[in-house]
DNA sequence: GTGATCACAATATGATCAAATTCTTTCCTG
DNA sequence: CAGGAAAGAATTTGATCATATTGTGATCAC
């Protein structure tokens, strides 16, 4: 017997898509976003209640928005019934530089094979006003970018797996990120992303997928520079 | 400014250990044993209502065990609002092979320095004991230590959250390695558990990451055979 | 085979109870 | 008499449940 043949409903349900998501949907992309791109700081707590006054919905969307959002290692639970933003020792960056080489070099290597010349177009565009942002001290147009254009280079790696890996790693260190931009300004947050799109153009995965280690690498030393120099 | 200074209660309650843990806690952990020791068929669809009855529990802690559930990728959303044991594919697998021996060889690597003679003696006596599971083809006693082995291991490499990672994906292809047991019998379940420990007696950091690599492309191999061959 | 109706499951809210923190008050000590 | 610590009350927050509403899948008539 194959796996295939436990599927009771052969119909997958193909529309599957209102307009309008569940509330509890909405609550988690909502959270989602504010912790990535650093509008919630680390160690900040996150009370259920000042949740539904301000998000305007009941506790039971508010509650399993929180709980996925605990298993995404996006918020941490506290022990006693307290959620907070997750607050990162020198120890768990290193181990975030490991996880993040390991994985997302890969997905870049996979994702070369599979890059249009004109998706390569738009991950310079993303680039270009990336660059833009930094010159402005645009913090968080900064983080959206910087995400946009890794999201979109993994994105073409046909590998959820692994992208969903990727994802709760980058939502472990967003809040923290926005700190050091804070501190530091944008102006010594250098990438490699040109290195990246110049290996793209020549289809060469081994050297997309070294760039893309070295650009994580240096992002992320700079967070844990951050965290010494308190 | 540290990132410390923006905890507003410093004493963060110590005891915090109640012998009774929520009953969302429980009906997670519960539903998390079935799936990691295939209890639970893949494709198997997972009601509501139907854990509410069975459990005895409310929706509320039903429905945000079933939400940390589908982020840690044990469960699926339909997209209709159905959720069901994942059913894997050939190249799921293949990401999971590199993400799996990415992850646990670096924390084979790093727990290696930390064990004791008497860790590495209960991982002996955990090996022993799954050896006598798999002559007596006993699936879930072999599920349960087999699983026990690697989270010994790996609990000593002080690194949170790489093991979080690899617990995550222990999830997802839990449900189908119960399946392939159940066909193939545990007969054809060969291990490098011999060969990790002997590694691990020697203090040979590089030996146990190959091992535990080998020991993972081995059994996720098994899975692999199982689906292309319906 | 297509369309309307029915039954069931999921979503979301509000109410209720329990736990924890914070504030206040009181008492003791220097 | 003043300062501080401890104990208790009040408020805030979390956990659970029961209920109403909405959407989905299935059945039946046409």
């Amino acid at each position: 017997m194959n796996q295939l043949d436990l599927i009771k409903n052969k119909a997958p349900v193909p529309p599957a898509d209102n307009g309008k998501q569940p509330a509890h949907e909405q609550v988690y992309q909502t959270l989602r976003s504010q912790i990535l791109f650093g509008e919630l700081v680390p160690g900040q707590p996150v009370t259920i209640q000042g949740l539904t006054d301000s998000l305007g919905v009941g506790m039971t969307p508010v509650r399993e928005a929180i709980r996925r959002l605990i298993s995404d290692g996006a918020l941490v639970f506290q022990g006693n019934r307290r959620v907070s933003v997750p607050l990162l020792s020198t120890g768990d960056i290193a181990e975030m530089i490991f996880a993040r080489i390991s994985i997302e070099s890969e997905l870049s290597k996979r994702a070369t094979a599979n890059l249009q010349t004109e998706d390569i177009d738009r991950l310079e565009r993303i680039d270009r006003r990336l660059d833009r942002m930094i010159a402005d001290g645009d913090v968080g147009g900064y983080l959206r970018l910087n995400q946009a254009f890794h999201e979109t280079l993994y994105s073409h790696a046909n590998a959820p797996i692994l992208s969903d890996l990727a994802e709760r790693l980058w939502l472990r260190f967003g809040p923290s990120l926005r700190v050091v931009c804070g501190r530091f300004g944008t102006q010594s947050l250098p990438d490699r992303h040109k290195d990246i799109i110049a290996a793209l153009r020549n289809c060469d995965a081994e050297k997309v997928a070294k760039a893309t280690a070295q650009d994580i690498e240096q992002g992320m030393e700079l967070i844990a520079e951050a965290l010494t120099s308190d």
